[in-house]
DNA sequence: ACTATCATGATAGTGATACTCAAAATCAAT
DNA sequence: ATTGATTTTGAGTATCACTATCATGATAGT
């Protein structure tokens, strides 16, 4: 069994909540992806081999696996929640193209230390941070 | 004459725009605002003196501000755009009470060669970044 | 003052997100 | 395996912020 599917049907048992044929597939596709996805293209992708799962389902899902800290949502600006993995993963910052609207990422290590500092000065509890720079990919620059 | 409505105006000439009552209304009671404000607040301010004007001009004129470099967008992360003052401030970051909603800022001045650096790394053109820290602030801590 | 052009403000439209509910699925107890 | 309590699903609808439309009104050059 995989590692996400453990980590979800833990939380699920924790929460009394029910382990649907549903959640698991659409987990499944949401670790093959290799982009940001939104709701509505996580669906899409869901519905092409299954094509009776509805969007609320798909959309509900999401915040579910953000509970539970399988996801994570991120906002580039354009008026949708995207969901990115989030097990595994190092702390990164988006670089999100103006003309493509894609994303890469970058690692930032040497900023934690910054951000922990900045924080203590303002008596402030961390609970998360995003770091974003809006420009032009090498592609479309 | 205030240096902001100078901008303004010149922008409006630049533009072939009018020079009208309400935008330069709209730009005092922007201006007079100390924190953070969506369009329907900021709105809420202004029909308290001029109950007349209505939302879709304060919404506009709020992305003609962004436009002329007096105002900038930011986003927080409850679904609603807001604005900033842009003139005469160096750059800095949020952190974002989730308890509160209210927004301080911090200084930026030791991350911006990092940021420069990681773009640089990528092939990436800055057109702006964002950096923003959710937790809980002193207060609601 | 006249006229072309732009701006305003009310209204309606849009798209993403959130709610509602009847029918279906899950799961613990028998 | 059947039952029954409870959750989930999927479709539809509601809501919210934002955006577009358009007739009326204001602005500015002549």
């Amino acid at each position: 069994m995989k590692k996400e599917h453990r980590i979800l049907a833990d939380y699920l048992k924790q929460k009394g909540l029910k382990q649907t044929y549903q959640r698991f597939f659409i987990l499944d596709k949401f670790l093959a992806a290799k982009r940001h996805l939104s709701a509505d293209e996580l669906h899409a992708m869901v519905r092409e081999q299954n094509p009776k799962i509805g969007f609320s389902t798909v959309y509900r899902t999401l915040k579910l696996f953000t509970e539970c800290g399988l996801a994570k949502e991120v906002n580039f600006g354009d008026g949708r929640a995207r969901f990115e993995r989030a097990i595994d993963r190092s702390q990164h910052g988006h670089l999100i193209c103006a003309n493509c609207g894609k994303a890469e990422e970058f690692t930032l290590g040497s900023v934690e230390k910054t951000i922990a500092r900045i924080a203590s000065r303002h008596g402030f509890k961390i609970e998360r941070f995003r770091f974003k720079i809006y420009g032009l990919c090498k592609k479309c620059r």
